[in-house]
DNA sequence: ACCATTCTTCTACGCTCTGTAGTAAAAGTG
DNA sequence: CACTTTTACTACAGAGCGTAGAAGAATGGT
């Protein structure tokens, strides 16, 4: 069950990745470039919730949101999951490690030894 | 501009991908596991063509049709788009490498080196 | 050249997801 | 209690996908 974002929720999710504090529903609306009204960023909230990105925090009284994971170990579970799919894992590997910079492929090599 | 797969067309692509050989709209009904109507793999192969996945050979006439690219190929871009939209590429590596098993790693150093 | 068969194109429809928001209900404030 | 803020519920349009019929185009046999 993938966790596919549209192109608003993605925006809501940056937003609650990059400030990492508890953010109102109102909060939100005011740092998004575009005037949405603030049952729209509910909506997206809401259904950020139920797809297990968002965590809500009905204790206070404006709600307060934060995002489940970080934007890393998120970024790290759609990776697994594209992984998961594919027939020879070692294969992609070996394909996409021949892809990346040679700066990554030294950091790489240092957290592998 | 992604090319994110329904069901479907991860079936086609698959059976394309596994089969490798030229396959013309009806080879791909018969190994579907599912009663299709041949319009409708034609349909999603139609579909398939106009995201760059599959490519037609019109020549012939039941038209041939064969995966773009291998199925690997296919996943490094994947991953590779995931990635994109990740901040710090570095620390997903680090923490995505961190959770494969002890073999991948092995692997991973020797095509490092 | 003509008819039957095969194959392709075009069109369509229902379902789900996403962006978008109104309306009404609930809670908080003075 | 009247007023303001916040939330829940409902809705709708557009896109993507599964699904396929109807009609047009190509092929094959005679």
């Amino acid at each position: 069950m993938m966790a596919s974002l549209g192109e608003l929720e993605r925006q809501v999710m940056t937003l609650l990745w990059d400030t990492g504090s508890q953010l109102s529903a109102n909060d939100v609306r005011d740092e998004l470039d575009d005037a949405l009204a603030v049952t729209t960023v509910l909506t997206v909230l809401s259904r950020l919730e139920k797809k297990g990105l968002v965590r809500r925090d009905r204790g206070s009284r404006p709600h307060r949101y934060t995002a489940e994971a970080s934007r890393e170990d998120h970024t790290v579970e759609m990776l697994n999951e594209v992984l998961g799919q594919a027939g020879d894992r070692e294969a992609v590997l070996a394909r996409f490690i021949g892809g990346v910079s040679e700066e990554e492929a030294a950091a790489l090599r240092r957290i592998l030894s």
